[in-house]
DNA sequence: TGCCGCAAGTTTACCGGTAACGTAGCCAAA
DNA sequence: TTTGGCTACGTTACCGGTAAACTTGCGGCA
């Protein structure tokens, strides 16, 4: 195993016949040198197989770092996985390369991950949630560095954020299933206690229906994570302690299209008997026999402008603190 | 914006009264200092918010890094999404970091994506698939360290193989279905002349009916990306065209379920008049209101069995070369 | 008493790139 | 002829950590 590649700069320099330095402003695209000698760096950097070392450049000149780290709750979720595509597609385009983490829906995670990060010396980093540790907004504020806070929207940004409110995805879709006619509302959640973001979003269905008279009915909360499974047998749970129940709304989609083949198992009729709501938009939802009434959310879109907001700040270009992005509720054929 | 974190290695040698080398010796963890100073200077560090700047590190003593990169084909496939989080986790419990690429089944797109990589002077990489360009492993010798290929076995690996046989998923699907009676036996894949896996597991179940004697009676190849869409339209547009097939080969999972809900929307009955099989195992096809017949993959234990042989190299440890981790054919209720 | 060996340090020399600054050569304007 | 400005480079210092070599103090032992 031969560690280290063959040319660096002096390398070049030396065969070229000029200083390092000119050789690292050739290739760095700056100016001050001749077409000519330009011409002869590029033959020889080519020749040589010249990689940069991208760790000597951000060593040297502590402002260099093309590193930027994204923290999500889990990397197994379709939603998270869009906005980890939009992030890495901007940042991907704009020169940037991407370090993930995932903080398990645990802030002490988050803070060990972003500590890691750190000692990287990024140029920027993008967490999800609002909700951080003293110690994680400690590091943030002390690194100097621009943050992106994505999905759950904050209006007190620890520097910029990109989001929604889960609260009021939540109430919007409390108060449809007002207007459907629904009255015994039950609610299924998931990760009890962890998930931030899922309890607000029940917090917002349970307001909603209070304010309209008719309180949440039920509500089972695993602390599974939140998948089919998940939601087939918390539905059996919900529906065995609060039979009569005539519309569910779960944690998100994946629990929901679980719940609907535990309904349809059990012979309910979908939306007659009970009407199903789900949350996040994933793409099974809308070709499923009965398209899924949930609530889409752009993930890309999320992670796309997280990403380029982050690096317009970097390059010193106006930003918008507070990106808020909207959702929509999709009726679908289950409420 | 105060670039730079206010302690270093200096500050806290200066700070206790010791040299830099002293420092350096009890963060890492070494021998030659008192217990005396150890404390004295683990306090000073906590004290000052010492954070280690591995750019530093890695960039002095150039075996020091522990940085290593992913790249999968699609962010946004819930299996690499698997595969990623089996890679994270063991990464991070041993200490390493984690940066992703994303080559979009495109050669060029991963040696691009090599390059950056590279020019951090990562520990090692984890590349998915068998197939590269000429530049990329050219890259690879040159770079001399560790090199894991996932997902589709290779007997040649540039380093070391963590996978199956696409070939052999096709093929045995292709045997179960001629067992289960079906004849007139179509097939639906996507990313046409991009996936080469894909392809593999295409070629494979081809293979496996002409031996049966019962070749592939039609195909559609779409362009699209493998969802659930791609799905209920491959389907559609294969029967058109086909009608009277009595089984369909599915991509994936995803493009499976699509077909089914095609099939349930066109008042098809499943199993009995059309036979539907996927590839994958993705939580979903389990909870249907029909298992889908399928092949399980084991996503996470391909990661965690990536990283970890990775790191075993990197340590010195004796290391398989080419692991072939065992596929599943789960009989559900689709064919 | 003198020597040895070890623990507990210190000193020095890098790593590869970049910023900051220096300078030689040339041309044009004064 | 001098001066100033510009182009096209060269030189030096430095980033923060680590390896390796070197030093120092002290206890044990012949």
């Amino acid at each position: 195993m031969t560690r280290k590649p063959k040319a660096n700069l002096e390398d070049i320099a030396r065969e070229t016949g000029v200083s390092k330095m000119t050789v690292s402003r050739v290739l760095r695209g700056g100016s001050g040198f001749s077409d000519d000698t330009r011409t002869r760096v590029l033959q020889v950097a080519e020749r040589l197989g010249y990689i940069p070392n991208r760790l000597a450049a951000a060593f040297g000149a502590d402002q260099a770092s093309t590193l930027v780290g994204i923290c999500v709750p889990r990397l197994t979720s379709g939603l998270f996985a869009h906005v980890l595509d939009g992030v890495d597609r901007a940042l991907t385009r704009l020169g940037y390369q991407v370090m993930i983490g995932c903080n398990n829906h645990s802030s002490e995670d988050e803070e060990a991950w972003l500590r890691q990060l750190i000692s990287w010396r990024p140029a920027g980093v993008i967490l999800s949630g609002r909700h951080h540790s003293p110690g994680t907004v400690d590091l943030l504020r002390n690194a100097g560095m621009p943050v992106v806070e994505i999905w759950e929207l904050t209006t007190t940004p620890i520097d910029m954020a990109v989001g929604f409110s889960h609260f009021d995805c939540g109430a919007e879709m409390g108060q449809f299933l007002i207007r459907r006619g629904r009255r015994r509302i039950g609610v299924v959640g998931a990760m009890a206690g962890q998930d931030e973001m899922g309890r607000a979003r029940r917090d917002g269905v349970e307001r909603a229906l209070a304010q309209a008279g008719h309180p949440v009915a039920a509500a089972e909360l695993l602390l599974d994570t939140p998948g089919f499974y998940a939601g087939y047998y918390g539905l059996e749970t919900l529906l065995s302690r609060a039979p009569g129940l005539d519309a569910v709304y779960f944690h998100n989609d994946e629990m929901a299209i679980g719940g609907l083949a535990y309904a349809q198992a059990r012979g309910l009729r979908v939306p007659e008997d009970l009407a199903i709501a789900g949350w996040g938009g994933m793409e099974a939802a809308s070709v499923l026999p009965l398209r899924l009434t949930t609530t889409v959310v752009p993930t890309t879109a999320i992670g796309k402008q997280a990403a380029e907001g982050l690096v317009a700040r970097l390059r010193g270009e106006p930003v918008q603190d507070v990106v808020a992005v909207p959702t929509r509720l999709v009726p679908g054929q289950t409420v």
